[in-house]
DNA sequence: GGTTTAGCGGAACAGCGCTCCGCTTTGAAG
DNA sequence: CTTCAAAGCGGAGCGCTGTTCCGCTAAACC
């Protein structure tokens, strides 16, 4: 993992570089790399000392730097995130139809919790300031899968009426635990098989 | 909640008065009814020490009697799930076509996990000692939704390939969290849905 | 009654999240 | 380069968990 390079660091910074001090600064993408790395081996929930553990500092600076849990989380995965949302339109331009653009996203959202340890269950969780979580995942992913059902519906793949919401949290549901007689691909495509009208 | 009618208690004990002793069996029902008290309250994953205050014992006595948190909530909930096992060739005979008795036995699931507080995350949980619980559910319900399947296949209602197991774990997966806005009967709904043969 | 021992209670230990405050480092002013 | 306010840091410490362990109580059998 290459750290070097620091001449120009004026990239895509979210919002860490606000006239904080230099030390901070660098604790800041310590801590990103850190949790990124402690979440692949032990998962979203690895203990808080984890963390603070491998990045070399001390639990105290984890909390500032990331009031929740959720933050620190959302922190790792916002880039994904974002990638899926901006995927939603593309795949809907690109696709063969409305529903195939649904499913392909669907898929790129199911791979993307089944390949983050213990992210699924976190997602659902309503203890411990997972909530903050939750609520970003909503909000950014929500109105994009709302837009799909639209179009599905506005072309007559499937009949109107499902929640956007209802629905991503059936499919984050689907992908909870790891277990090798449940693939939760199978059962998302099992949901989203029943989305189809029925015909009369 | 009337605890009276002492009189003739051999009526159906699973298995407890094993030559136990006398305090050993009451302390045992009233930690059942204390447990079932706090689960409704608190949820499946409710403090320890909570349900030995509530019963009014020390946490060793109910090490001695259930070992793992599992061993309370089966012993807590066999009745229950037993009745759910037990319904499945019943709702066979009664229904109108097996797919039919899936459904409703589907139904009998739902509406147990999605009213015990917990259950249905508990039953996925990888952690704390739940496997057994995870173990006995499936132990017991994935025979009887095996012959469900099956008879449907049978009747070429539904195409055959779909594991019980599997089915089983995504109709669990769906009940997890109260939300006002996820209703999780009706994405089992669509998952069920999904099930019958597509119409070429 | 006496004796044995199953069974009980809860102190004690370990692992966790989170807070709080004394000390260190930073960066800019002199 | 020195000075110094304050931003930032570390980790001890608190409270809450699960789980174990052992001295003592009281049930059961003689």
């Amino acid at each position: 993992m290459p750290t070097k390079g620091q001449s120009g660091q004026s990239e895509s910074e979210e919002k860490p570089t606000r006239g904080k001090r230099a030390d901070a600064v660098r604790n800041r993408r310590t801590l990103l790399a850190a949790a990124a790395e402690v979440f692949v081996t032990s998962g979203v929930d690895a203990p808080i000392r984890e963390i603070a553990c491998q990045a070399g500092v001390g639990v105290g600076t984890i909390y500032r730097h990331f009031p929740t849990r959720a933050d620190l989380v959302v922190a790792v995965y916002r880039h994904q995130v974002e990638a899926c949302a901006e995927a939603g339109p593309t795949l809907l331009a690109s696709a063969d139809s409305p529903l195939a653009a649904l499913r392909q996203w669907v898929d790129l959202f199911v791979d993307f919790l089944v390949t983050k340890h213990g992210l699924a269950g976190a997602l659902q969780s309503d203890s411990s300031g997972f909530e903050a979580l939750h609520a970003y995942f909503l909000d950014r992913l929500v109105p994009v899968c709302a837009q799909l059902l639209d179009a599905a519906v506005a072309a007559d793949e499937i009949p109107p009426g499902t929640q956007p919401y209802e629905l991503m949290r059936a499919i984050g549901n689907l992908c909870i635990g790891h277990d090798p007689r449940y693939d939760p691909r199978r059962m998302v495509e099992l949901l989203l098989r029943g989305l189809q009208h029925p015909r009369p």
